[in-house]
DNA sequence: TAGTGGTCTAGACCACGGG
DNA sequence: CCGTGGTCTAGACCACTAC
């Protein structure tokens, strides 16, 4: 604390006025609390606009901030954790968790969809082998916290007729029923960072490229990989919880440390 | 497809060059191979060296590239899937799954993490109450890959003396030892996304507020909360798994869809 | 010492949201 | 319409790495 810092490194301004705009938004502000605006902010520090933004993008990366074009920046509520499946594994279910299906398709995968639906089965998965798609947005508290698209090989579900459905939520819930048929014997989940494609972005009410969490679920029957999902949530607003010991309820300050 | 846009909304510059580096680098380049300097692309490109480096940030986000100064941009390998447990629970423990025991402290707890202590268990955790604090990191083919600060409140290890171990590894050790000998109830795992400390951006080999995965477990005996880690992944190059079906390698390029 | 990425500036214009 | 954040420019200097 006392400590004089002589052999000072010239510690970057954007990382100071970052930890100091921290603390200001620990002691004088409120959640929901609108921020002055950047050319005042910037103005006040004696900062250049892109110095002080560059600082903002990092609060707002750590969930403390939320920017909208044309509204202002607000101090972020703290994150909402959100269960991604526990130790039970189960299918893709319609309702729970929040999830709703939004519309189904049938396409032919992207080639990193189809190394993973071939791995753990019998070789590799045809590149002309088509696939039901189905698209799920989650929302958690009037908030939508993530966009999933859901990959369903044709052959997973032979229950399935090509115009069994029209377009829209009655088709997707018509393939998440016959993948409730059939036996699931393991699931295997992946997470990572990414951005948001323009289309999760809209769904998401974010700009493309905002930072998410890409949650990849493969489901095994004993034929192997029978779906794969790709989910993405929003990182600014979400903690993804893993509970194995029940949902105990988090409420507390997100960060640790300074 | 062949729908002309006619109404277009002008797609930003730099979201456009990241789709078209995105692209070569698939085409062109091999992993490790080294892009020209940020101010011959930005030439290339016709673009400000400010908006090429806004695509190549993106690009890095997304695990594709790798930055370091005074040297120059790579290609990056894909990411590598680090196991974060699966569903049986354990004590952090040495050696296992790269990680190894760096030094071990006593002190007062952050806010944070007294919150995490105090739940779940008898009451809140009293804020004069010490902990042992261990770090350790994880080493994953020859690259440090995660940072993890271990708390322990006193009370769990009482069988530890404060002198019991000069500092460094072996002072780690002792803590860690003398946790196995507690029952491990239940654990509780959540993830999010944050931008790494000072200190964790050391041992990681990156800035400081360079993009990370924040894993918080909270470690549970039937005495309450015994313990909580707070471990910090470098999110460009790691994607965390967490393998209910037996480790099932994945060696796919991670990215999905465009 | 030369070349790289990292930081910073002081402007400008644009897209969006709400009165 | 105005005010907001988002994009973009054309420079400058600094910190680091490798030779």
């Amino acid at each position: 604390m006392g400590t004089t810092q002589l052999e000072t490194v010239p510690e970057p301004k954007y990382w100071h006025l970052k930890t100091v705009l921290s603390e200001a938004l620990d002691q004088d502000f409120a959640v929901g609390e609108v921020l002055p605006n950047e050319r005042e902010l910037a103005a006040r520090f004696g900062v250049a606009r892109a110095t002080l933004r560059q600082a903002l993008e990092q609060l707002e990366l750590e969930g403390r901030l939320q920017r909208r074009r044309g509204v202002g920046t607000t101090v972020a509520p703290p994150r909402v954790g959100v269960a991604v499946g526990g130790t039970q594994h189960s299918w893709p279910a319609e309702g729970v968790d929040g999830w709703e299906p939004v519309d189904a398709a049938e396409t032919l995968p992207p080639a990193a969809v189809r190394a993973l639906l071939g791995a753990g089965g019998a070789g590799a998965f045809a590149a002309d082998q088509p696939v039901h798609t189905v698209r799920r947005t989650r929302v958690t508290q009037g908030q939508a916290v993530a966009a999933e698209l859901l990959y369903v090989p044709a052959v997973s579900v032979p229950g399935l007729t090509a115009i069994e459905a029209p377009a829209g939520p009655a088709r997707a819930r018509a393939v998440l029923r016959e993948l409730q048929r059939l036996v699931l014997e393991g699931q295997d989940r992946s997470v990572e960072l990414g951005s948001a494609r323009a289309d999760d972005a809209k769904e998401l009410d974010r700009l493309p490229g905002a930072p998410v969490l890409l949650v990849t679920t493969r489901y095994f029957t004993a034929a192997g990989t029978a779906a794969v999902s790709v989910a993405t949530y929003r990182a600014d607003t979400c903690r993804l919880t893993f509970g194995d010991s029940g949902d105990v309820e988090i409420t507390h300050e997100p960060r640790v440390a300074s």
